[in-house]
DNA sequence: CGGCAAACCTGCGAGC
DNA sequence: TGCTCGCAGGTTTGCC
């Protein structure tokens, strides 16, 4: 799924077509997610006019006027599409729709449904135990290298698996965690306590113009992701290393090609000539 | 407390 | 063609 670039592009998508708008239908088609849809979901939302789409890591928040806040996670297969007019039938994972004033249908697909839909409001938002232990944002504003490094220091963890940790960096996840240590010419399986200082600063660069590139091109595309639109993303053509192992290093050239390894259960990508 | 494997669920591609 | 296995962008849980 969708990790921060792609959750930012589905952000700006349900802004522009929500924002400022009101929900007059909310229909769930099964009971639950990955959590059951809270008590009176649906009929909490009808009525209420759509203030400001936010975004806190992977987390969407739509913020009503009236300070109630929707909060949406997508999971590893959550998606939201868009219709302006005369929907296309119902797909076996639609699993949640909202007609707005508009005349906008927004429908939520999961396959997989690991993403959940959650209500609080804008005062108890930050205690929120999703959100109450997650790290600084990465970019806007933009992750200092001390900042970054003063997170990495006493973890004992690879930093491959201290960049997925929410709680030390919001928002990213197993793509761009590979391609900002690529960037930043720093090994996956050097100790998290070892990036500081020059290598920290290097790291904090990489990650925001990763995420950056990425949400400028509108996210990348694998399976499942897509803007609301139903557009591709394209940063996937972009990737140095993610899912290119054996491969050349777009460095190094035919002589040295990409690595794989799995650190915490998960696929890692890079290059042993490029990162140290 | 930190770190790791397992669990949640469906779909798809590879290999036999 | 059809089956089984392994793997997939996330997060929480429980067990060392």
């Amino acid at each position: 799924m969708p990790e921060l670039p792609e959750v930012e592009t589905v952000r700006r998508g349900l802004a522009a077509a929500m924002e400022g708008h009101v929900f007059v239908r909310a229909k769930m088609h099964r009971a639950n997610l990955r959590f059951p849809f809270p008590d009176g979901f649906g009929q909490h939302l009808i009525g209420k006019t759509v203030k400001k789409l936010g975004r806190r890591a992977k987390f969407l928040l739509i913020i009503f006027d009236d300070g109630a806040v929707l909060i949406s996670h997508l999971g590893m297969s959550g998606s939201y599409r868009i219709y302006d007019s005369s929907p296309p039938p119902l797909d076996k994972h639609d699993h949640v729709v909202f007609n707005i004033s508009n005349g906008f249908e927004i429908r939520y697909n999961d396959p997989r449904r690991f993403g959940f839909m959650d209500l609080t409001t804008v005062t108890e938002m930050a205690e929120h135990p999703m959100l109450s232990k997650i790290g600084p944002e990465p970019i806007c504003p933009r992750l200092s290298g001390p900042e970054l490094a003063a997170r990495l220091k006493g973890r004992s963890a690879a930093i491959k698996a201290a960049l997925l940790d929410q709680s030390v960096i919001a928002g990213i996840g197993n793509i761009y965690a590979s391609e900002a240590l690529f960037m930043a010419g720093i090994s996956p399986k050097l100790k998290a306590s070892g990036v500081q200082g020059k290598r920290a600063e290097k790291l904090a660069a990489a990650i925001h113009e990763v995420l950056i590139k990425a949400i400028e091109a509108g996210g990348a595309s694998l399976k499942d992701h897509r803007q609301t639109s139903g557009e591709l993303g394209y940063f996937q053509h972009s990737f140095q290393v993610y899912g290119r192992a054996g491969r050349p290093c777009s460095v190094c050239g035919p002589g040295v090609l990409v690595s794989q390894i799995t650190q915490s259960g998960r696929a890692t990508f890079f290059c042993s000539r490029c990162q140290k």
